[in-house]
DNA sequence: GCAAAAGTGCCACAGTGTGGCGTTAGCTCC
DNA sequence: GGAGCTAACGCCACACTGTGGCACTTTTGC
């Protein structure tokens, strides 16, 4: 709908300067670290907002200020990775075939990422994958990222840049299903490449 | 995770037989037709359940013992359609290229749909559209189908069999986007088709 | 220093979803 | 066609998420 003025997650610009944002900063930090590592001790559904709260020492309003939902915290490493990928993509040359320029841009995204992310990722996915409604969720916020990236490559076939931009986004969950078992850093550009050169060979498949 | 045992939502057997069959599916279906109605006219997150309860005049508790949420009674109409496209997909016969049997037992489902669906479906689709609540979900109940797809097709290369699946349900969404604003019976069929023919060129777009 | 602004905590409330329990209504067997 | 059984229902109370209002503290900029 719109673009989120004003709105909680995703702190755009890049380094705070204020001691106020830097502030903000560490809270926000210290609720999705503990989010994690809560969520994944008892479950997501299984763990009360108030018992993150309690062991942060943030008030619910606080929270709710500095994310939208329950949900939204436990995402925290999925979004800083999408939001992450519209910046390459954005600064990155687009020229020749525009599935090679996704899939360029995911892996200098890959690359990018620090240590710590690396950490907090794994563990996320394995919580979206037990808990259904984050899983709702994260899909969610993949089709805006895919809205996002249909409207900043303008290309004369709107039906077909969808579909590459679609056909994308699948190729990279199945590569973090196969990921998922192991979580090797190293590992997982190679997957996505494989994933991504097996998408001509899957339209042709035979029954 | 499981079939639904006894689970709420998804009434398998074909016809109710007893009085008292009859009467539980009277009721779900007047809580689904009025639950179109009446978030097509406030909202879907701006009307309180118990508009809907008051309406059909049914308690909560009756509520929950036939639908699983809030969203869930909003999706009936996705969640039939895809109920049907399992069955179909169950009973086709599954040679020649799995592009063509996918899309070839959607056009069948399309067509065995009844116009009371046709009625639904597309306020349905608005209520997608408007809520990102719902959105998720529906995104969501996709993936199970798509989970049971895998399941039910099995074929040697993992990889590319769930990556067709994934375009495939891929390309369905792109027809119904362009489908929506019309919502004409008769042009989906020859939107799906015109989608999945675009699944192969999308693949070289260049930028 | 000092006032404006941003952030936080506390309180109360709306809405969703669940468990317990007594009651009604349909089914079954005689 | 009557008695017992069982599925379904309504009502009550509760836990959890998310929001609005208001007072209080901290930071910032003058």
């Amino acid at each position: 709908m719109m673009p989120s003025s004003s709105a909680p997650s995703a702190p755009s610009p890049g380094q705070p300067t204020t001691l106020r944002e830097r502030k903000k900063l560490r809270t926000r930090q210290a609720l999705a670290d503990t989010a994690v590592a809560l969520f994944g001790e008892r479950g997501f559904d299984g763990t009360p907002l108030d018992a993150l709260l309690e062991q942060v020492e943030v008030s619910r309003r606080t929270f709710f200020r500095n994310f939208r939902s329950k949900e939204d915290v436990a995402l925290t490493a999925v979004k800083q990775l999408w939001g992450t990928y519209l910046d390459v993509l954005g600064a990155a040359e687009k020229s020749g075939p525009l599935a090679d320029v996704l899939l360029g841009a995911m892996l200098t995204t890959l690359d990018r990422m620090d240590e710590d992310w690396y950490r907090r990722f794994p563990p996320t996915l394995r919580l979206i994958a037990d808990s259904p409604a984050l899983d709702g969720h994260a899909l969610r916020h993949c089709a805006e990222v895919q809205e996002e990236l249909v409207r900043r490559l303008g290309v004369p076939d709107r039906l077909e840049l969808r579909l590459l931009i679609e056909f994308f986004v699948a190729a990279w969950r199945c590569a973090l299903d196969e990921w998922l078992p192991e979580c090797a850093r190293g590992e997982l550009p190679a997957l996505l490449r494989r994933s991504c050169s097996s998408m001509a060979p899957a339209l042709t498949l035979e029954a």
